[in-house]
DNA sequence: ATCGTTGCAAATCTTTTGCAAACGC
DNA sequence: GCGTTTGCAAAAGATTTGCAACGAT
C-alpha cells in the first residue's frame, strides 16, 4: 500500500500552482526558488507527477513544449493568446463530436488558440 | 526571401507521415531507416519543423509526451484509445466555448480519450 | 554561383531515476 | 522503526543547432 504522505514540499508546490496561471514544472521550480521550504527540480516533477496521477491536479500537454499542470480539475477547456501567452479557463467541455462505435469517452482536452483583445488592441 | 527546395528527404518525410498513423519524429525516423534516401535524425526534426512552420502539416502536441504530426491540416479532432493507443479523425470541430471578450480564434485542437469498442471487448 | 538543405555530432532542454540521508506517521 | 520522500547528480529522451559538405535552381 501507497499512502501519501503530507510534506511541506508537497504543500509548497501545490501552492505553486494556484499563485501561478497553469504553470509548467520549471515555472513552479523558479518560483519556489529562495523560498521556504527548499525544494529541488526532481522533487517537483516528482511532486507533480504524484498529484497528476493521484488526480489532484490536470497535466496538460498543450501550451508550448513543456507539460503544463492545472490545479483547476474540474472539466473546462483553455483559450491562449498566441501573443502575451496569457491562459483563459473556459467553463464547460465541448459538445462531443460523432465517436467511433462503442467508444468509451474518458477525458477530453480541448485548447483554442488565437488572440486576445489586449493584444488586438495594441496592433 | 526564403523559398522551399523541393528534395527527396522532404519528399521521404511527407511520404511517412501518410503512411504511419498521426506519428512522432522518431517514428518518421524509424520507418525511414533503410529506406532510400537516408535521412538523418537532425533532419527528420528540421524538416518537420519547417512544414509545420508553413503550415503543410500540423503538429499535435498531445498523445504523450512526443509531439505527433499530422498530414491532415483541415480542422478536426482526434479520438485516442488508451489502451491499444489507436488514433481516430475526428471530422468538424467542437462547437465553440465562450470566449474571452473581443478574443480572436484562430486554431482549435480537441483530442478525446477512452477506450475503444475492441478493446472493450477483450475485458 | 547562389543559397537552401543535409549529415553528423555536440549542445540544450525536459523529465526520469538511483541511491543514501532525512522525515512523517 | 518502517516505509515514504527528498536532494543530488547522473541518465535518458526529445529537440535544436553549428558547421562544413552537398545539391537544387
Amino acid at each position: 500500500m501507497t499512502s501519501q504522505r503530507r510534506t511541506a514540499q508537497k504543500q509548497a508546490v501545490y501552492d505553486a500552482l494556484r499563485a501561478l496561471d497553469h504553470p509548467s514544472a520549471t515555472e513552479v521550480y523558479a518560483y519556489l526558488q529562495g523560498k521556504e521550504p527548499a525544494v529541488s527540480r526532481g522533487t517537483v516533477f516528482r511532486v507533480l507527477s504524484v498529484f497528476s496521477e493521484s488526480g489532484r491536479v490536470k497535466k496538460l500537454r498543450l501550451l508550448g513544449d513543456e507539460a503544463h499542470y492545472d490545479h483547476n480539475t474540474s472539466p473546462h477547456a483553455h483559450a491562449r493568446c498566441r501573443l502575451c501567452g496569457m491562459v483563459w479557463d473556459l467553463q464547460g467541455v465541448p459538445a462531443p463530436l460523432a465517436l467511433p462505435e462503442g467508444f468509451l469517452l474518458e477525458e477530453s482536452e480541448l485548447e483554442v488558440s488565437g488572440v486576445c483583445a489586449a493584444c488586438a488592441a495594441k496592433g
